[in-house]
DNA sequence: CCGAAATGTCTATTAATGTAGACAACCATA
DNA sequence: TATGGTTGTCTACATTAATAGACATTTCGG
């Protein structure tokens, strides 16, 4: 059987990566739970139309993400087919949200700063040009995979000891809270997908040539005025985002 | 200046396809709105720390989608460089969202035939396995560039002429109208990000290697009866999803 | 109308990617 | 324990991607 989509030429993309996204996507969508293997090496080389050692290396960083793992003479096994469900809504919460899927979620302050708000942020936030923010950069794992890495903004009058609070506590939450307010909403989301850039493979751990999955929304306190700005970035790999009404 | 985000080798995507990545993402950025043109090749170059060659493949792929002109003399010049935004909300209509962003939207009926439910859909649907469904693969081009291609399914004995009216009037919403359905809400989506398989490239018209939004999404009656079941994709680097709550 | 700055074209070379084939090592099982 | 099916390793070669440099061509401003 001739498969039906093949593998593409001279577009930039080494073949060797097209394959390994394919498989990727074949694991996760749980193709191979049946044998938990996943097709000998020859055989994929076929169905994609290319040389087993092209094949080869796809597996090979595979198995280096830690996806799967290959034993001589049985075959290559699937290691891990996880992929997070990431809800989004009016109360996104990123540990609730996760909780049932994992069995822990660390939150890391990776770098924090202030500065006058620019012309994007002050238009979101609803503040004039230049007010000062808190700029937070965090990184979220869950079971020590790293899943987000996040930038945050926050008016640095109402908040001004974000960052402590939040390399403390590890939680966006809590330290809105710390800072006397307990709740608040998502008022705006955008989504876009892009190619990771190095920053972010670096941070997330992706191997290279991955896709992000890039979210800018805002967040407002109960009466609607606006606390936090973020472009929180997910290893698209790894998670799905769903959306709650 | 060292450019702080370098291109990187030996990661299965060649530098010249990431380089025109970057550089379609500074064109929807508006990074180059102030003079309407792409920097000079040679400091593209050394911003990213390539030889000037390489920045012309990318430069030339890019000009092959029709987003910069290259000018003899003068420079590279943008000619596109929209970004729609598409919204998600409980009431998500497509014409609708997209009405004042373009000047005509157009969507196609690519194919419909008639199938027994998985059980992925039945049980999206909450129907019985094997229920008999209409399912319809459409495209929606907004000003000629094509933005959207789904594949929807619905119970066939509610809904047995949804191809026909569709094919007529060229809206979902429509369609379901005509079959005594005023209104429907979207119940659940979800969102992932990946690269476009060789049918989607076609399509779509994506140059290859491009990354699609994948949109999986429920649709109900106003009674929360599950009417309709659909995937969408939509080319990541001309779209933005914007959610609203 | 000259010169600076930009893109266009050509040649040559090196590095990365992919193909091809042979055979070793290992595993399961008949 | 022999056999078939699998992964591991090696060599050789072809093709594509990237670098390097030289110079032509075009545009624009002084």
């Amino acid at each position: 059987m001739v498969q039906k989509k093949m593998v593409e030429r001279q577009i930039g993309v080494a073949l060797w990566r097209q394959i390994a996204d394919r498989i990727r996507l074949s694991i996760s969508n749980g193709d191979y739970d049946k044998t938990g293997m996943v097709p000998p090496e020859i055989k994929l080389a076929s169905q994609f139309g290319v040389n087993r050692h092209t094949v080869r290396s796809a597996l090979a960083s595979l198995a280096d993400e830690g996806l799967v793992e290959a034993i001589q003479g049985r075959g290559t096994m699937v290691r891990r087919k996880e992929r997070l469900s990431f809800p989004i809504s009016r109360r996104t919460r990123l540990s609730q949200g996760l909780s049932n899927q994992v069995r822990n979620i660390r939150s890391i302050l990776l770098a924090h700063d202030e500065l006058p708000a620019t012309s994007e942020i002050a238009a979101a936030l609803n503040l004039p040009l230049g007010t000062p923010l808190i700029r937070m950069d965090t990184t979220s794992a869950a079971d020590d995979r790293p899943v987000s890495y996040a930038t945050s903004y926050f008016p640095a009058a109402r908040f001004p000891d974000m960052a402590e609070h939040f390399g403390r506590l590890g939680s966006i939450t809590k330290s809105f809270a710390a800072h006397g307010l307990p709740d608040y909403i998502r008022i705006s989301t955008e989504i876009i997908a892009r190619h990771a850039d190095a920053d972010e493979l670096a941070t997330l751990k992706l191997s290279a040539g991955a896709i992000v999955l890039e979210t800018v929304a805002v967040n407002a306190d109960p009466d609607g005025v606006p606390v936090q700005f973020s472009r929180s970035r997910f290893a698209a790999d790894r998670v799905t985002l769903k959306l709650e009404t």
